[in-house]
DNA sequence: ATATCATTTTTATATTTGACGAAATGAAAA
DNA sequence: TTTTCATTTCGTCAAATATAAAAATGATAT
């Protein structure tokens, strides 16, 4: 029950979704994030960890940055049953798509060098 | 996305789980529930409105009593694809079995003139 | 009409949460 | 090794949340 609780209270928060559906389209470092959300890198930074607390991401390190990862394909039957509702839910929504659009034109390697 | 957000809000407090998990029983009064969860009358009414903000549940007046429904057969697509999900959960966790347990014994005549 | 009683609303308090800037961390590059 | 730089952790603040006692509501029963 803690576990579902701990999903739900993740998933429970506008910022913390915008991350789940723009990790939809590929996955991110935390300076992309923190430049699609416009928030502090250390906000964006708790908010990733709440939601790799509640396995519904993970991380993996690749050079200096992390990338982190919608875990689809989790064993976590929560996980497993939300995460693809998740995902045909919201497409139209105009905040995803404005997140979506601001991600097309984002460079890892222009972004992270400022 | 405010919808989900707030659905997801709404899901992610245990109290509130054990509520729709013994809801998926059968329907109950404020004073059934406030008797197995052991939370104050107004706390429970508090947790109430909150789920039935976000549509997961539905009153109905009976009485001198308000029973609430879980709202399986919702219209809203969030819903009618969580619900589904949540009823076949927790229904092994420790919580849920024993909330149910004593439901089982729960009268709300006998109850409620205390 | 009045009293009763389930429920909701109000008020108050304690805890949790989301936010940011600054400092710490840790790994890659120089 | 030292510097650089992405990320995390820490300290703090404001806002939101969970709880309960007390007062208000509103409908039923006397």
């Amino acid at each position: 029950m803690e576990k579902l609780v701990k999903i739900f209270k993740a998933l429970g928060d506008k910022n913390r979704l915008r991350i789940v559906k723009i990790l939809q389209q590929r996955s991110l470092c935390v300076c992309e994030i923190t430049s699609i959300l416009e928030l502090a890198t250390s906000t964006v930074s708790a908010h990733l960890s709440i939601l790799k607390e509640a396995d519904i991401i993970f991380d993996h390190k690749t050079g200096k940055w992390v990338d982190y990862h919608l875990n689809i394909g989790s064993n976590n039957i929560f996980i497993s049953g939300l995460l693809p509702l998740i995902l045909d839910w919201l497409n139209d929504d105009e905040q995803v798509k404005s997140d979506r659009e601001k991600l097309k034109t984002t460079d890892r390697i222009e972004l992270c060098k400022a």
